[in-house]
DNA sequence: TTGTAGGCGTTATCAG
DNA sequence: CTGATAACGCCTACAA
C-alpha cells in the first residue's frame, strides 16, 4: 500500500508538505497543493489508520458494547449509531456481552488498546462501567450510556422515557375498565425495568386500585420468563384481567401462556407490551405496545459522542427519548366490566 | 497507559526481553520470565493493538460487511462470527452496505487501512468483491464470502444448500396434493435467490406439473414485495393453490395479502417460507419454512478465516450448510384435491 | 540468554 | 510557506 513517502517522492515535495496538504495544518501554495492532491487521487492513497492513531493517540474507532445483537431490540440501536458514526468518518467495533459483566470488562480492557475515540455502551447486569469510564475519559474518549444506566452513572446518557411510557400504557388499560392489573417486569436491577414498573405502579395508585404483591412478577426479558410468570398469575384467585409486560419478548410469552391455559386474549385477558418490535404487528392478536425508537436511541448516542469528540466538555447530558402508544388488538374491555360499562369504555376507546 | 518500556524499567530488564517473554520468541530464564510476568500482571499491561499492528502489518481485527443488521436474518450470522472470533482474540468491525455496492466499496477501502487479518462479507448487489479480495489476499488477509456469492467468486465461501432446501420444500407442497404452485423469488441476480428458484423448478418439473411464466414472480426480499406480488398472483385465473416464498420476509407479505384478499391460509392458499426466522413461529398461521442456521453460517466463516490466518493456504473452500424443514400450519391439502384424495394426502402428512 | 537499534506510517515541532 | 526530524509503542534481526 502506498504511503505518504511515496506521495512526497512522486509529487517532488517533502513528507511534511504532504501531511500539511492532507490535514490543512499549514497553508501550502496552490500549485503545490494541487500537485500533491493529484498524486493522492491517482494513486488512490488512503492514510493508515494505525499509524495515524498511534501518533495522535486517538483512532476513528468507536467501541459499541451491547448485550446481544440477536435480541431483536438492539439491531436498530446499532444501526442508528453506525449510520451517524460512519457518515462522520468513524467505524464501529461491535462487542456482545450476554449481560455478563466480566465479559463486558474484558471488552472494555481490550478496546482501550485501540485508542477509540469513544464508547457507546448498553451496560450489562451489575456493570462497573462507572469506574471504567473514568479511565476512558482520562484518555480523552467519550463514553455514552444507552437504554439503561449502571449504578452511580453520572456521564452522558440516552434513555427512553420508560416511566411515562409505562404510565400511559397502564392508564390506557385502566380506562378500558380493568381493575385487576398485573405486571411482569424485567430484572429490577436494570434501571429501565425499574422505571417501567414505577410508571405502572403510579398509574395503578392514582386510579385507587389495589395491587396485591403477587400481581407483581419479576423475570428475565424473554419469552420463557413471560410464559412461566403468566401461568402463575392465571392460577391466582382472582386472576388479573390485564397483564402489562416489561417488554415485547415477555409479552410474547404472555400471549402463548394465555392460549395454552385455554383462555383468549383480549377477550379474557388483555396484554400490553413495551418496545413495539416489528413482531408486535404479527402476533395473534396483534400486540398493543409502547413504542420506542431504537434507531433514534443509537443515533442520539452517536451524536452526543461526536460532540464530545469535537471538543464539547460541558456537563453530562441526559437525553430522554419520548415514547408513543401503539394500540392494536391485545387490549379490550374486560368481560366483567363489559355489561354495565361497555358503552362508556367503548366511547373512550373510539376517541383514540 | 503503561507500555513495554515501563515494564522493562520496573522489572529491570531490557525492552527486548519483555517482548520475548510476551511473545515467546526466545527462551528467557525462568526467574526473569516470572519477574516480567509479575510486573505485567500487577500493572495490568495490555499491548497496544495499534503499535503491534503497525509493526506486524496485521491487526487482530476482522472486518464484517453485511447488508443491514436490521434485517432479522443477519444478527445471528454476526453473532456466530463474533463468538468464534472473540474467543480467538479477534475483534469485529461491523459495516452495513444497504446492498449498495458503492457503499461496500467505500467500506472495503477504508477497512484496508486497519490492516485487518481478514474479512467476512455478505456481498451487496452487483458487488465487485472479486477484484477487491485480490488485493486483500495479496496483503495476507483472508476473505470469506457468506450466504450469496458475487459474480466470478473463486475464494472461500459458506452458503446454505438453497437448492436442495427449496427442492424439498416444494416436494412437500406437491405431496400435499398441490398442482398449481407459484413462486415469489428474491432478486435473481443474487445467487441464493437463483438457487432457491432452481430447487423449486426442479421439484415442479420432476412432478410433471405445469409452470406458467406468470407463476414465477421476482421481487425484493421483503414484506412489501411479497404482498404486492401475491395480490397479482391471486388475481390470475386460475390462481395458484400454493405459494413458495423466497424467504420468510416475503412470506410475511404473502400471508398479509392473502388475508386482505379475503382468503384463508392454509385452507385456500398454502404458503412456504425460507430461513425459519423466529417470527415463523408467531405468524398466523404459523409459517412452514426451510430452516438454515445463520449462527452456523457466521461461525463457519470465522472458522475458515482463522484457519487462513493460521497459515492454511490450500485451495478455496466451499462449505455448504444443510437445511431442514420446519413444518407448521401454513401448508395444507388444497381444497380442490381435498375430496378425492384427502385420505392419501393426510396419510403422507402424518408420516412426517 | 539477554540487550540494542532500526523501522512500521503518521503527525507535530521547529528551523530555515 | 516548506522541509527535516523526532517521537508514538511494538517487534525482530542481529550483536554481545
Amino acid at each position: 500500500m502506498a504511503n505518504m513517502k511515496d506521495i512526497a517522492r512522486i509529487a517532488e515535495v517533502s513528507l511534511g508538505t504532504v501531511s500539511h496538504v492532507l490535514n490543512g495544518t499549514a497553508g501550502v501554495r496552490e500549485p503545490v497543493r494541487r500537485r500533491v492532491l493529484e498524486v493522492v487521487r491517482s494513486i488512490g492513497y488512503q492514510p493508515s489508520q494505525l499509524a495515524r492513531g498511534l501518533r495522535r493517540v486517538q483512532t476513528n474507532v468507536i467501541g459499541m458494547i451491547i448485550p446481544d445483537i440477536t435480541n431483536p431490540f438492539f439491531p436498530a440501536v446499532v444501526r442508528g449509531a453506525e449510520d451517524l458514526a460512519f457518515s462522520n468518518g468513524y467505524r464501529l467495533i461491535l462487542c456482545n456481552t450476554d449481560n455478563d459483566h466480566s465479559k463486558e470488562l474484558a471488552h472494555l480492557n481490550e478496546l482501550r488498546t485501540f485508542l477509540p475515540a469513544g464508547l457507546i455502551v448498553i451496560p450489562s447486569n451489575f456493570s462497573d462501567l462507572t469506574a471504567q469510564a473514568q479511565s476512558y475519559r482520562a484518555a480523552g474518549a467519550g463514553v455514552v450510556c444507552i437504554d439503561r444506566l449502571p449504578k452511580g452513572w453520572d456521564g452522558d446518557s440516552v434513555t427512553a422515557n420508560n416511566q411515562s411510557g409505562a404510565y400511559r400504557a397502564t392508564q390506557h388499560l385502566i380506562k378500558m375498565g380493568h381493575k385487576r392489573l398485573a405486571v411482569i417486569t424485567g430484572p429490577l436491577h436494570l434501571t429501565n425495568a425499574e422505571e417501567r414498573l414505577n410508571g405502572f405502579k403510579q398509574a395503578v395508585e392514582e386510579a385507587g386500585l389495589e395491587l396485591p404483591p403477587e400481581y407483581v412478577q419479576e423475570t428475565t426479558f424473554d419469552k420463557q420468563g413471560g410464559a412461566s410468570k403468566t401461568k402463575l398469575l392465571l392460577r391466582l384467585i382472582p386472576p388479573p384481567t390485564a397483564i402489562s409486560a416489561g417488554n415485547d419478548m415477555i409479552a410474547l410469552g404472555v400471549l402463548t401462556a394465555i392460549r395454552e391455559a385455554g383462555l383468549r386474549c383480549p377477550d379474557e385477558v388483555s396484554v400490553m407490551g413495551f418496545d413495539d418490535l416489528d413482531i408486535a404487528e404479527i402476533t395473534n392478536p396483534a400486540l398493543s405496545s409502547v413504542s420506542q425508537s431504537g434507531y433514534q436511541l443509537g443515533m442520539t448516542a452517536a451524536r452526543i459522542l461526536l460532540e464530545r469528540i469535537a471538543g464539547d466538555s460541558g456537563p453530562a447530558k441526559h437525553v430522554v427519548i419520548e415514547t408513543s402508544m401503539k394500540i392494536r388488538d391485545s387490549v379490550a374491555v374486560p368481560v366483567l366490566a363489559a355489561s354495565p360499562r361497555s358503552a362508556r369504555a367503548t366511547k373512550i376507546k373510539s376517541k383514540r
